[in-house]
DNA sequence: ATATAATTAGAAATATATTTCAATAAAAGT
DNA sequence: ACTTTTATTGAAATATATTTCTAATTATAT
């Protein structure tokens, strides 16, 4: 798996799931305490962010970190 | 799971199974594309690694992305 | 006891993650 | 059509990830 192979994945997955919940970027942002505009290069393939805030995301939808590269 | 548990989790995992697979540090973090002192870092609770970066050294260790936080 | 491999560490530099602010555009609801 | 929520974007600033170089410990083997 290519590094923007990951970043696809890990893209596509927290969207797939944040929607899922019905959450807002705004409202999954606010609980994962970053900001909206960061969530949204994350969602749009444009933030290879750190893994305690993947965790941090992974935690507020209820998911395992297997999910965000399944 | 606070941030600081997280890196714990990635830290200790991490250096249990490079050792699990005997490689170096040195030889991990080649493999992995990461400077040494970078990976010594990671494994001492020093840094907090890109989601890309995290991925890339399960790929190497042959270990899911959940065993990381295990 | 000594040589060798492996781990750890400081400081400075560089690259990149992340925020803030402001503004635009698109979607959805009434 | 209008209002409101939601998503997207640019640019500039700030925080932090990551490298490089060097050197010092610590562990392991001979």
């Amino acid at each position: 798996m290519t590094d923007n192979e990951i970043l696809e994945k890990v893209a596509d997955n927290i969207r797939l799931e944040r929607l899922r919940c019905r959450l807002s970027q705004e409202k999954l942002a606010e609980m994962v305490d970053i900001s909206t505009k960061y969530l949204n290069m994350i969602e749009n393939r444009k933030a290879n962010p750190t893994v305690v805030i993947v965790i941090r995301i992974c935690q507020a939808l209820n998911i395992d970190l297997n999910t965000i590269i399944a």
